[in-house]
DNA sequence: CATTTAAATTCATATATTCTAATATTTGAA
DNA sequence: TTCAAATATTAGAATATATGAATTTAAATG
């Protein structure tokens, strides 16, 4: 569960909006591929795709009814993820003094870009 | 601060091995570009390259001691990405029994890949 | 069995990312 | 001032990623 593949690989996974638009939406319940191609207005190639990618990661899976495939998301990282991804924060950290080391230095230093 | 640059934009570049590291290490306090390249194992330019990425993005700054640069931690959204990415998962998410709407199917449903 | 529907796969192309080598900039010190 | 140290920038090659079109597979249904 923690290893299938390493953490950064999923961050790689999850950071593209579609693939955030189909994760999020299965977080709220099972989803099969026609609903994603409505609603996230991307070819059926593609959102198949992408649930593949997903699913090969072992982020999501899915069972067979029929001729559907209904995906469900089966990797609890990822609910972790969606989570944090929807928080607002109010201000940035706090910015330390000095340079901790020499006691010294500006904050902060003054540059153009 | 929420808006700066995207959520997905963030997951995107904190999704690399080298910046992760570089994330974790300046939440443990300030460092210069120096002592990256001692344990990242990096080209100078090339951690720079990263640092400048990380700092355009409103993850970072840093400030001028000298002629160190001394990174420090700006954003807090990447302070709760860390933390989870560093979390420990026991099991998978439970899936559902069977489609939610026509209450057919098998689960899992048979897959050779 | 032929047809239709849902979804996956393949392949080609466009685009983005990563890294290295080389060069530039800035600052402190001799 | 000149030199060296710390860091940044640029340019180019290698690699990876994203997407669309076309094709394929599998299942349901007439």
């Amino acid at each position: 569960m923690n290893n299938i593949i390493t953490r950064v690989e999923i961050l790689k996974l999850v950071a593209h909006p579609a693939r955030i638009a189909i994760l999020d939406e299965l977080s709220k319940g099972v989803k099969c591929v026609s609903d994603f191609q409505d609603f996230l207005e991307l070819r059926q190639s593609n959102v198949s795709q992408h649930l593949t990618a997903l699913r090969h990661a072992g982020l999501i899976d899915y069972y067979v009814d029929g001729r559907l495939r209904c995906y469900f998301l089966k990797n609890p990282f990822v609910l972790d993820l969606l989570e944090i991804i929807k928080k607002e924060y109010e201000s940035e950290l706090p910015g330390p003094e000095c340079c901790p080391v020499t006691k010294k230095g500006k904050y902060p230093g003054i540059r153009k870009n």
